[in-house]
RNA sequence: CGGGGUGUGGCGCAGCCUGGCUAGCGCACCUGCUUUGGGAGCAGGGGGUCGGAGGUUCAAAUCCUCUCACCCCGACCA
């Protein structure tokens, strides 16, 4: 295409309210344009884009016998009424009413839809399994949208849905997409991690996140630099530690005045002590009250894990001022010997001894203190978050590190969490009438190019992996108005469309290094600079971006080298 | 939802505290001349309800009240 005719809005400045790398880029390269929060739109280039990813997530779904369809955006209520997500999924879900007073919402995923749709059509275990999947746009009404695409309210996602009869089924369909994912990644041209992550209330470790490794990652991720294992911070699982020879004589309990020594850090000072030797006692609030989490002092309290071990619906913080109402203990001092409500404590807490913990009343805590002898503990498990260098939990000698992550796919095993409630059911070869056994699987086709930017750009702009590109390759004519680089760059031009590269022709009357930067900015990978000089000699300069080096090939028989050179990029 | 911040041509900002004359600067845009292998120079030009509403005042971008939007920091998610 004609540079000249094209609406590429390219900014020599990023726009204030860009904070992250992919955001500013996306903007300056003239891919999107900001309409309200967290709601984009996307230009011609940034579509290009969108739509290199959606072809390869389509082949990657196709090749392993997926069925692409496309569900309505705008389903009725009583699809979310039926399964109780209208109730449960709160703001987030947009609910919108017609002019008959009939409700619905913008759709922020679609397993009811899909599973509407396969109850009226499927009857037979015959008929399984089925895999389908649509790439549409979502709404989800985020509290905070931020960083563009990567958090929008309005975003596209592939999502995918399969049916089956038995469990062997739906496992086999799960390393299908284990598969099939980590070739859309890798042919995205990203450096990724597929990690365990909490499937929530469904249970066992059918749940897995694909992450690409960024700074600007919302996400923690924790991984062996041993073996294979690599999972969410959230359930990364901490080595269970070896018992510790209890003291033949442990010390008594003794309370010690510790005025205004709220922290760890200040107690530990203190009392002269280490952080190791504390116990943080952490009061959070369920739908059942009050309850304590316990975890040495150097560690953090894992909110995730702690909610999983309780099994309770929700788990948050409690607020300060709920704790001093219903314990009268002020912040700080809070200790689990003889606290009135249940204790949970961390594995690592459970082989200390002679520990120190709050008092239970203002400006004092306990020395001394004995796990078995002086605490109640409900229950115990792994409720730390585990930290880089801790030892990892699969293998001998391995050793944690942490990294941020960008989540850019997610699938799992739903069971028949929607099938039975909505009544999804087929008869097995028994005749006997069962739910289906579910899986879902999604894609944020936006946030796998941000996160593309996010590891390919340098301070110029955009570097694409070529097959994300909106063009692969830039004629760029030294002098475009000059008759002898205008053939020439015609001819290159058409060369290249005939060898099924997709390129951009900069036929605009702008200077070189306009054209230079604007073709940087964008991060198309090769650049085909046509000069007068080069010419004479019968050569034209052909030129990376990602390496910054150029060559000089022959023109026009040199373009033939082209294809195999964005193989390699 | 809590805490903080910002709204001034397409983009980035100054002006506001201490009201005052035609609202300014850089980039971008238009015209002309010169220039032309790394974001050109000169000259001329177009474009702004100063987020919105109300108020104070002889006079409001500036002060007051209300309101809206957007951004940043904390619990959810592709």
């Amino acid at each position: 295409m004609y540079y000249s005719k094209l609406f590429i809005p390219t900014l020599k400045q990023s726009p204030a309210d860009a904070e992250v790398i992919s955001h500013q880029l996306m903007v300056r390269a003239g891919m999107i344009r900001q309409l309200a929060a967290g709601i984009y739109s996307i230009l011609p280039l940034g579509l290009r884009v969108l739509k290199k990813v959606e072809q390869i997530i389509r082949e990657e779904m196709n090749r392993i016998g997926g069925q692409e369809m496309f569900l309505p955006s705008i389903p009725p209520a009583e699809l979310w009424q039926e399964s109780g997500r209208w109730e449960l999924y709160g703001k987030e879900l947009l609910r919108l009413t017609d002019r008959h007073d009939r409700e619905f919402c913008y759709g922020p995923t679609h397993e009811e839809v899909i599973t509407d749709i396969i109850r009226g059509g499927v009857k037979s275990y015959r008929q399984l399994p089925l895999l389908m999947y649509q790439i549409q746009t979502k709404f989800r009404d985020e509290v905070r949208p931020r960083f563009g695409v990567m958090r929008g309210r309005e975003f596209t996602m592939k999502d995918a849905y399969s049916f089956h009869a038995d469990e062997a089924s739906v496992l086999e369909m799960y390393e299908h997409m284990k598969q099939a994912y980590s070739n859309t990644f890798s042919r995205c041209g990203l450096d990724f991690k597929m990690v365990e992550a909490d499937s929530g209330t469904i249970g066992g470790s059918f749940s897995h996140e694909f992450m690409v490794l960024a700074d600007s990652g919302e996400d923690a991720v924790a991984f062996c630099d041993t073996c294979d294992y690599a999972s969410n911070i959230e359930k990364a699982a901490s080595r269970t530690p070896d018992p510790v020879t209890p003291p033949k004589k442990p010390d008594p309990l003794k309370k010690i005045p510790t005025p205004g020594k709220k922290s760890v850090e200040e107690v530990a000072q203190f009392l002269k002590v280490s952080a190791r030797q504390i116990v943080k006692t952490i009061i959070l609030e369920n739908e059942n009250g009050l309850v304590a989490g316990l975890v040495r002092g150097d560690r953090q309290l894992n909110l995730v894990k702690l909610k999983n071990l309780i099994g309770c619906d929700w788990l948050q913080p409690a607020p300060e001022s709920l704790i001093v109402s219903k314990t009268n203990i002020p912040c700080g001092f809070i200790g689990p010997v003889e606290l009135d409500m249940k204790v949970y404590a961390d594995h690592e807490v459970a082989v200390m001894h002679n520990f120190v913990t709050g008092a239970n009343s203002k400006d004092a805590h306990y020395t001394g203190v004995q796990f078995e002898r002086d605490l109640n503990v409900a229950q115990m498990g792994d409720l730390h978050e585990v930290q880089e260098g801790d030892p990892c939990p699969k293998c001998d000698g391995g050793r944690y590190r942490v990294k941020r992550g960008i989540e850019v796919g997610h699938i799992f095993i739903l069971g028949t969490k929607y099938s039975a409630t909505m009544k999804a059911f087929y008869l097995d070869d028994q005749g006997k009438e069962n739910p289906m056994i579910m899986g879902c699987y999604g894609i944020g086709v936006g946030r796998t190019a941000a996160a593309a930017i996010e590891q390919n750009h340098d301070d110029k702009g955009i570097v694409w992996p070529a097959p994300l590109a909106p063009f692969q390759a830039v004629v760029i004519p030294v002098k475009f108005d000059e008759d002898r680089q205008r053939q020439a760059s015609e001819e290159a031009y058409r060369t290249l469309g005939d060898l099924g590269i997709e390129t951009l022709l900069d036929d605009r009357p702008e200077r070189l290094g306009v054209k230079f930067k604007d073709a940087e900015l964008l991060g198309i990978p090769l650049q085909i600079i046509i000069g007068p000089k080069n010419l004479d000699a019968g050569k034209i300069e052909l030129k990376s971006r990602k390496t910054g080096v150029s060559e000089l090939i022959d023109f026009p028989d040199g373009l033939q080298i082209i294809p195999e050179r964005l193989q390699n990029l």
